[in-house]
DNA sequence: TCTACGGTAGATAGCGTTTTCTATGTAATC
DNA sequence: GATTACATAGAAAACGCTATCTACCGTAGA
């Protein structure tokens, strides 16, 4: 756009120079340095020493053209300053390490039209393994698209791997790294319920997306198991912010008196709902029972500390990489649900009365 | 190491399958998709649709290598999943992505060794710019490896960016993004003096650390400015952890009883001043006044409300980029001083008594 | 003494682009 | 109607590696 491409900068150290310095053939040097074919003691010396001195590093694009794998890993999320996605951004960079791999990021604030660019600029990469983080809407074009971008990546050589989302179908070239999503809402509505709660309102409904409708989900399940009726003016839309969590609690302040325990769709949301409570001089947890989902460490801090349901983040992490790097060894399996549980902590106690 | 290469996937489209399906030749292809030459619109078309047909996307590898830039903005942290780094990545992307790049993280914990790794593979990647996040040991060892690395990537074609770490020195191709460290310590300082205290307690003093030094610097000054002498025993060395400030503040207490604020070196710090406070009985901010620094949401989520500095994160992230790939627009500086401000909450008030 | 064979190293051919540089057809000029 | 200029497209040469294929040397076996 602005005119010329910048200048470049002087002439970069090539592996010719190195040769020539080490007074060796150059494919010499790319055999030392990768060091998959026999070099002779003496001649590998007056490689490394000459790649010393000449503070050499090989050309990735080079490598990578020439054939050898990219060496990286790419990974697409929302919002990387969501403890949520950073936690398993840490886990995915940290296995990328371990594996000789770098790391490739992606935010796309969950807007599709983003997360589609993104995609195409992964597969001009030719990353080893691109990472789709976090849920999506369930829209069967949604569907289609992920198994398009599981063609095209597969066909250039990538991996596509979902990780907190379930997979768009079997016969699909992609890794499916879940965690149990409807087992901790399952797990932690049973924990209110058996402590007697009777009406407990969800704060964070998305229709149609996977996280969510999971969640929603284990919630239904718990009251069918306990047989409780849930009520369906209880399920309140809303997103994943803080803002909305306040907003929602003073609305449901407003409108009824029953309820005993508010289950936040994320620990975000909780934090607005606690906040909203503590204006309102509602007593947590004696009045109003309070849990949330992720846990993420700033859940400690709310005061009273929030009950929530545990996510092995940095396991989703780990596990998306390793899975998909290895897809080729038989032992290594390409779907797999990892466990959630519920953390008590003290924001729960039985319904007042 | 485990035996051969994984499998290729299947033949790759490339630009020369583009070219014939369109009936053109390979530099048109390129021409049409690059567009900086002119190509008949019947060709354009042509090309145009041979590519949508075929999903082609280029090979970002030859692509660089063909001498085109790579389209790539690398970005060194400690750790991704501490919000003062989360928040300065987010600020990098978008400007990366607004810029046409794509970004690379890797993250050190901290650790020398790796940061070296990661700047040597950042080399081999021909990023346009490697930004290195945070702080530093102020040994005149990292001084002089710092300029080696500034050296070494502008050879490279690549620019090193300090983002909130000071110059190595004037003379260096390299760019610096600070933010105003020892001024909001200043402010903060003042604040508290002007308050009437007079007994501040700092934690987390790291002897060398830049971040750390610069910080103390700013509690200094404002106490010379106030013309009061700070007692030096005051100053206690400690890392950036939560249970950090918890143990110090259990320490502080148990030895004197004169202190009536607390400056923690960071939010995180500042949370684990607030539990052991709240812990040992001691209200806040009636019986004593904890303030922070860095400014990350969760200060919203403490009881009270943290006091603290204010860091425009992701402004320093997005500074970063923009200085680093106009740095030959002459109307670009290529060293900036970011302000700091202090955010008044809840945690601070005179002094008992 | 001659052949065979490890063990090493060099020559050569891509990998998929971009970038000159050259060639063509057509429109404008005299 | 021949000449020049322009707009457009193709040919060919990098870019810096890896991988395959070939050549050499010295030693061991016949």
């Amino acid at each position: 756009m602005a005119g010329r491409a910048a200048p470049r900068g002087r002439k970069r150290t090539t592996i010719t120079d190195v040769a020539e310095r080490a007074g060796v053939s150059v494919p010499t040097v790319s055999r030392v340095l990768s060091g998959n074919y026999p070099v002779a003691t003496a001649t590998r010396a007056k490689v490394l020493r000459a790649v010393r001195e000449l503070d050499y590093v090989a050309n990735a694009h080079a490598r990578a053209l020439a054939g050898a794998t990219t060496k990286t890993v790419a990974f697409v999320v929302h919002d990387i300053t969501w403890p949520f996605f950073a936690h398993i951004a840490q886990g995915v960079e940290e296995q990328a390490r371990q594996e000789g791999r770098m790391c490739l990021v992606c935010t796309t604030q969950g807007d599709p039209e983003r997360e589609l660019e993104a995609v195409e600029q992964m597969r001009e990469q030719h990353a080893d393994a691109v990472i789709l983080v976090g849920g999506g809407f369930e829209a069967e074009e949604n569907r289609q698209r992920l198994v398009h971008f599981a063609r095209l990546l597969d066909e250039a050589g990538s991996r596509l791997v979902l990780c907190g989302r379930p997979s768009p179908g079997d016969d699909v070239p992609a890794t499916i790294v879940e965690y149990d999503n409807a087992g901790g809402a399952f797990a932690m509505t049973s924990h209110l319920l058996s402590l007697g709660h009777r009406r407990i309102a969800f704060l964070g409904v998305r229709p149609g997306f996977t996280t969510v409708v999971e969640r929603v989900e284990g919630y239904r399940r718990a009251h069918e198991t306990f047989r409780v009726t849930p009520d369906p003016t209880l399920l309140r839309e809303g997103d994943f912010l803080r803002s909305y969590g306040y907003e929602a609690t003073r609305e449901l302040l407003a409108e009824r008196t029953d309820v005993t325990a508010i289950f936040a769709v994320t620990d975000v949301v909780a934090a607005g709902v606690l906040h909203a409570l503590r204006d309102s001089g509602v007593r947590v947890p004696e009045e109003m029972s309070v849990v949330g989902y992720d846990d993420i460490p700033m859940t400690m801090e709310l005061t009273p500390a929030l009950t929530t349901v545990h996510i092995p983040h940095e396991e989703l992490g780990r596990t998306a990489v390793r899975l998909a790097l290895h897809r080729h060894e038989s032992t290594v399996p390409q779907h797999v649900v990892l466990g959630t549980h519920i953390a008590v902590r003290d924001s729960v106690a039985p319904p007042p009365m």
